[in-house]
DNA sequence: AAAACAGTTGAACAAATATTCAACCGTTCA
DNA sequence: TGAACGGTTGAATATTTGTTCAACTGTTTT
């Protein structure tokens, strides 16, 4: 145990051993938090918020939101590929046009708690 | 009305205009949107979800955070002060140590509900 | 069949962000 | 007082990520 072990990294002597023991063993294992992190990273994008505030109100065409947010069909149509892989949202297709909608009850609750949160504290 | 306007923004004609209109009324206004955005971006990350997690558990000092997650203290220190700034944390000096522990019990249930739904969704 | 349109895609570019590194501050203890 | 330690900070670097641009697919319409 040469003075040389005890870097930046800080994990000798003064450290609550048994505190981040006990700790540790209580942690959820990685692949969760990994999940967690991703589904918020998700709803961490303004863009992409305003996307699902809309698709609250109506089903829409590529077309109708990035008429309503200003933006070019490729930068929306982009946001709802990341929208679309991590299942927050559903599309169909009806001709030449694509709609989409919400896919998850479940993830429409939580970011509406969040929302609601934050109304609140204003 | 000349053809040049028809740019990629696609704004006239084929999108449904009514739906668009009454859509964008019931739209939030842009501050939340960006308070919302924030808030998930925050926990959107990988690092701060574990340094989080952890504190469910129990108050932690810095170093005992950077010996649980394998990190520098450094690391870790600048993590905490965005946990610190957007008051999910809240920190106590004692002597030489800094201890974290969480702040909003609002936003921790923010966060356990997500977790929840990833644990039910497996 | 060809033109027009809705939407997607990949590469390139620009902006945001996490970690490292080194220097620093404040407290404790010899 | 000064060495040792916990913690913070700012600049530099590396990585991630959002938007643009141009080319493309598939459907409708003439």
């Amino acid at each position: 145990m040469s003075k040389e072990e005890k870097y930046d990294v800080c994990e000798t002597d003064i450290v609550h051993e048994s505190v981040v023991a006990s700790v540790r063993a209580k942690l959820p294992d990685e692949d969760l938090l990994a999940d967690v992190a991703e589904l918020f990273k998700v709803f961490g994008d303004t863009t992409r918020t305003r996307i699902l505030s809309a698709l609250f109100e109506a089903e829409l065409c590529v077309c109708d939101i990035a008429s309503l947010l200003g933006m070019t069909k490729s930068a929306v149509s982009h946001q709802l590929r990341i929208l679309r892989q991590t299942k927050i949202v559903k599309n169909r297709k009806q001709g030449k046009e694509v709609y989409y909608s919400l896919d998850d009850e479940h993830i429409s609750r939580i970011y509406k708690m969040a929302v609601e949160h934050l109304c609140e504290e204003k």
